[in-house]
DNA sequence: AAAACTATTGTTAGTTA
DNA sequence: CTAACTAACAATAGTTT
């Protein structure tokens, strides 16, 4: 039983078609209905396919003709105006769809800057052949990373002040945060706050804000297709 | 969380209805384009709501007046045909149900007459206040529970011939089978594949052959609604 | 209000009978 | 073909932000 992903394209298989249209022609009939009635609104759907002579409707001839009727009645430009039709629906798809690449790609560089900073700190790797942009990102994600750690601390001095202070003095000054009801007492630079999960290159954070092939770090010697988008 | 199963029914809760309606309605434009798109077929979608002055479509202006205009064409006769209009949609809806009705309604009857079976087993019931009908599917139960249990004794003593048979003799001439390659040697009456899974009553038996009101063992004082069908 | 989240329910692709 | 089944996937009700 190995079910694949199907992509939205047509079915060039006859009896797969042919099965598929019929499951989701059901579906799709429930679909409306329970939009109908949950809502109460007017809806119609027209179907029209190779395996019936007549089109398949929902809900039935005197309400398809009902909310025809009443799409006649609007003046051709007004139909213009407020509209899901299909080209405005896929390009909000494509919008989402870029929003959820853009947080993935934050969160794969803040992963691979983690990873790097743990192969540094176990010997494993060094930050040789790292670039500037990557050394910049690392540098402030460690900043970040001890600055948790200097917090962790003192949470655990405050809920445990004898053993934690013991184990562990603070290296450097530190905001005493992280538990519910603690509250910041003290902040190093005023940076702090603004700098929170902003730990990316320049190039990185221009392109979160105007994505375009222009910026995407390719430099002169364009690559195509790009690493970031074999499918583009 | 507490998530309930949502009935098919107006929302009566002007916020939630909206909220219901912009999630449903993207779902189902969704699904018409992907229906349309793997079948590659003609199809169209109207939607009126309280909410946007004009209607909502798919797959745009110039795709509906098409469909509409293609619908228009056919005569009005002929539209009559082969259509899955609401009133057969419900009536499939209906005949579904009812079907998964009484596949519930046999099986709860078996699973009430093998709880019977147990307490009598076990001391914690009788049969004293049973009633004839429930008494004969109890004791067809019975007959057949014994011949299963047989049946294994016998597919046992063929696996591992002295421990079986000096563990549980056979109480009754029986057939043998249950395991994937022996097969049936004997048969006590010829009655036994007949009467496979048909410990019922004959009211329910003939309820499930013809399902009305009148068969339900309601007797001469009708009550209404009807314990099996609180919500009719 | 609108968007994000998530536990659940609902839909369906591929398969079997 | 039709129908039933089920693992996998998608939609969404209720909630939070």
């Amino acid at each position: 039983m190995t079910r694949q992903k199907v992509k939205l394209a047509f079915i060039t298989n006859d009896s797969a078609r042919k099965a598929t249209y019929k499951k989701r022609k059901k579906g799709l009939m429930k679909k409306v209905n329970e939009l109908s009635t949950l809502c109460g609104i007017d809806a119609c759907a027209i179907i029209y396919s190779p395996y019936e002579p007549q089109p398949e409707i929902w809900p039935n001839n005197i309400g398809v003709q009902h909310v025809i009727a009443r799409f006649k009645r609007i003046p051709e430009m007004e139909r213009s105006k407020n509209m899901l039709n299909q080209e405005s629906f896929i390009r909000k798809q494509v919008t989402k769809t870029n929003e959820q690449l853009k947080k993935q790609m934050k969160e794969n560089r803040e992963k691979e800057m983690t990873e790097v900073m743990y192969q540094c700190l176990t010997g494993k790797g060094s930050i040789e052949n790292l670039t500037l942009p990557d050394l910049k990102d690392l540098g402030e994600l460690v900043d970040q990373t001890l600055k948790d750690i200097s917090r962790r601390i003192e949470s655990l001095k405050i809920a445990n002040p004898n053993e934690a202070a013991a184990a562990a003095p603070p290296l450097q000054q530190a905001v005493v945060g992280g538990s519910s009801s603690s509250m910041v007492v003290d902040n190093v630079s005023g940076r702090d706050e603004m700098q929170r999960g902003t730990q990316t290159t320049q190039w990185f954070t221009d392109w979160m804000n105007n994505p375009s092939e222009q910026n995407l770090g390719l430099g002169p010697n364009r690559i195509w297709p790009h690493p970031f988008f074999p499918d583009c």
